[in-house]
DNA sequence: TGCAGTGTTGCTTC
DNA sequence: CGAAGCAACACTGC
């Protein structure tokens, strides 16, 4: 469930790997994965042009084509981009074809369901996977790109994410911090991982009303989510469950989740097990001694 | 075996 | 209007 460390790392592989090079063809293995445009009018605006940039905002990932159109993807839960050699052909249903030679991640069962493949100059391809077909990819002008991303809150590493602005916009907001910290058009990028693990660090329980927090537990906040999403791009993204990056290898950071999927093992600090509720229809992790409720 | 859980977003309902 | 709930999908684990 790539997050916004998780797109991140997508992002500076493409930045490595892509940027630059031509896309040569496309071919679609499920073509629902295609949304707003006709597969027709895709090949026509998309074959032949080169990729000169690539963009993250919130969760979205977009590839910026000569000529001031954009690739949009959304990995939604289990989206993966593959960049590889385009030796590592399909054999039509989606599957990668066994090769010999070295150790490849495509053999990966998450890498078995190839939905679109890229063919780029240099005798690459870039695939996009997704097993639960939420996942989409959109072909959007400029203005069309500036609409999408204009929905969403600040970014967390832009000047706009001030203790001011949160404590601004909780204040109004009598519901759980945990859903409010999740909503894309509040703060951009944080999914339920971060979330969890950003309220243990700042000793705030998740069901706690938004506009029960202090000025110091927001600015406290802020900095926590500014720390741990830093480290968690630092160590490629989380892959408690399935996130891979581009060459199929999994991130570090799930190594040093504090509360994440850590139900019924003890507190870090204090030994405490931690305990798993729902909040807003998602599981949760606190710490029952380190996170209280505040009335 | 069957059904809840998984997690993001957008649509529907209240 | 804001918030809650659920559907979209496919697979895993109990």
């Amino acid at each position: 469930m790539p997050e916004l460390p998780e797109v991140e790392t997508i992002k500076k592989d493409l930045e490595k790997n892509v940027r630059g090079r031509q896309i040569i063809g496309v071919e679609f293995l499920w073509p629902g994965i295609l949304q707003g445009t006709s597969i027709a009018a895709f090949e026509q605006t998309v074959v032949g042009k080169k990729i000169t940039g690539v963009l993250r905002r919130a969760k979205n990932l977009s590839l910026e084509l000569e000529g001031g159109n954009y690739l949009l993807f959304h990995m939604k839960m289990t989206g993966h981009l593959i960049f590889t050699d385009d030796s590592w052909q399909v054999d039509g249903t989606g599957k990668w074809e066994k090769h010999d030679g070295t150790e490849s991640p495509l053999y990966d069962p998450l890498n078995q369901y190839i939905r679109a493949i890229f063919y780029l100059s240099g005798d690459k391809m870039l695939a996009f996977s997704d097993l639960r077909k939420f996942a989409y990819l959109k072909l959007l002008d400029g203005n069309s790109l500036k609409d999408t991303y204009s929905k969403y809150g600040p970014e967390p590493f832009s000047a706009e994410f001030t203790a001011d602005y949160l404590f601004t916009i909780f204040q109004k907001k009598n519901l759980a911090i945990k859903k409010v910290i999740m909503d894309q058009s509040i703060i951009a990028g944080i999914g339920n991982i971060y979330a969890d693990e950003i309220l243990y660090a700042t000793k705030i329980h998740p069901l706690t009303k938004a506009n029960r927090l202090s000025r110091d537990e927001v600015t406290s906040f802020r900095k926590n989510t500014l720390d741990i999403l830093k480290k968690a791009i630092d160590l490629r993204g989380t892959s408690t469950s399935d996130f891979r990056d581009t060459k199929g290898k999994k991130g570090e950071f799930g190594n040093i989740l504090a509360v994440y999927r850590r139900t019924g093992l003890p507190c870090l600090k204090d030994g405490t097990k931690i305990e798993r509720i729902s909040v807003g229809g998602r599981g949760t992790h606190f710490c029952p001694k380190e996170q209280r409720i505040k009335e």
